[in-house]
DNA sequence: CGAGGGTTTGAAGTGCATCAAATAGTGTGG
DNA sequence: CCACACTATTTGATGCACTTCAAACCCTCG
């Protein structure tokens, strides 16, 4: 079917699935579905029977909580070649949190099932998802430490770089992906605060905002002012992403 | 060898040890060494070539990272039956992070080259240290939500409570691990707003504070009092340690 | 054009950080 | 066992960053 092989064809290029076997990747990718969604859909909610993983093939997924006494935590907003699901493998079967579509998205379904299977019965997988495991706890850390010692300008900058290719030179524009309210609660601050932060980034190193486009004379404008508060070495990378 | 064969023993009472075969055991820690190192011995720094990871028999050790404007910021704070450097498998055979002892401390150091090559060729392992990364991942998701969800005294409430065995109900004595200025950091705050804040968890929930020392009439106080900013079920649990 | 959500701006308050200094606690040598 | 030195902790005063509440503005889309 060929909706299958293109399925196969896209989760090769997602690095945790890019060195198994054809036969195994087609194992996987036996019961997939694809589905689109617009945004503000809640694919599923935190607690609710764990059966399927997801990819996302284009589009934004954000994954949240909320709290006893109401208010709402962002665990992660993600696009294009990230995974999201595949933890509950681990679990008791429930989702731990809730995710809802935030721009129009094409994702695709698997059965957790059947990833858990493979990943018990195929030590290339087992050893890449180890892999994506230790990849993602590093940023994970990053995370922390970007929250305690950037302040809000900084860590707005820092995101900015994060959605460069990063040895670009000369002149760059930037599109926010979503809207800035979910920025704002993606970096830990208020609206309000982001706004405001935002104003006093574009003061401190010459961008120049236009709605939700950005445009800069070069990187080292936001490097020097945002990654100073930081222990990476300069570019802090997100995830490897799809590498189409 | 007499020692060889505890270090086994100790080794399977930690859940991403504990279901290995003996042999696949004894294959690990056929190069380990002890080491007694007292309070302030760094035993690695940051950028180091990545020989040894390290599980803690007892005492306290500190992981950390500098940034450029030379804050240090606190990666964890790890105690018996935590084990740390194992993530350098998945890296460039660099340590990540420093680590300091900060309580005198029992550590045994074993290989990264024989952890590695036994993850290779051992699913059982493998899934193991799975399950072992979703556990921390988890738990790290936990405290980014904690950083920005709960205020000062909620945090060291929340802190307090994860010292505890959580089913207990009655009296409780808390006896603080370390140093209030470490676990301020730990709490990514500022000592004097760790003292404060300490203050403000008194008169909110009525504990008792002397020197390290904290009493609690039963758990309830301080859930009520913390857990409502969160949105874990009660029991915020921390990484299982040794089941010692 | 008008409704509604996203975004900005203003004013005021809160929590935490910072700087400075006092106090408590700990280990040392006498 | 005491006095001293040194560190950990607390307390006070002040400032700044971010939040909160309120209102205006802007943009898009029916």
């Amino acid at each position: 079917m060929l909706s299958r092989s293109k399925t196969v064809d896209f989760l090769r290029e997602i690095p945790v699935f890019s060195g198994l076997e054809q036969t195994a990747l087609e194992r996987i990718c036996m019961q997939a579905h694809d589905l689109d969604a617009v945004k503000a859909k809640l694919l599923f909610v935190s607690g609710d029977p764990a059966e399927f993983f997801y990819v996302i093939k284009s589009g934004w997924v954000k994954l949240f909580r909320e709290t006893l006494d109401g208010n709402v935590a962002i665990i992660d907003i993600l696009t294009t070649g990230h995974m999201f699901g595949e933890t509950s493998i681990f679990e008791d079967g429930a989702y731990p949190y809730s995710a809802e579509i935030v721009e129009d998205a094409a994702i695709i379904a698997l059965p957790l099932a059947d990833l858990k299977q493979e990943i018990e019965n195929n030590q290339q997988l087992a050893l890449a998802m180890l892999t994506s495991m230790a990849r993602y706890r590093k940023q994970q850390e990053q995370e922390i430490e970007h929250r305690t010692m950037q302040n809000a300008p900084q860590r707005i900058g820092c995101f900015l770089l994060r959605l460069t290719r990063q040895n670009e030179t000369g002149p760059v524009t930037i599109h926010l992906p979503y809207d800035k309210t979910l920025l704002a609660s993606r970096l830990g601050m208020q609206p309000e605060t982001f706004s405001r932060a935002l104003s006093k980034l574009k003061e401190a190193t010459g961008i120049r905002v236009k709605g939700a486009t950005i445009e800069l004379d070069n990187l080292e404008q936001l490097t020097n002012y945002s990654c100073a508060a930081c222990s990476s070495e300069f570019p802090c990378k997100d995830i490897a992403a799809s590498s189409s």
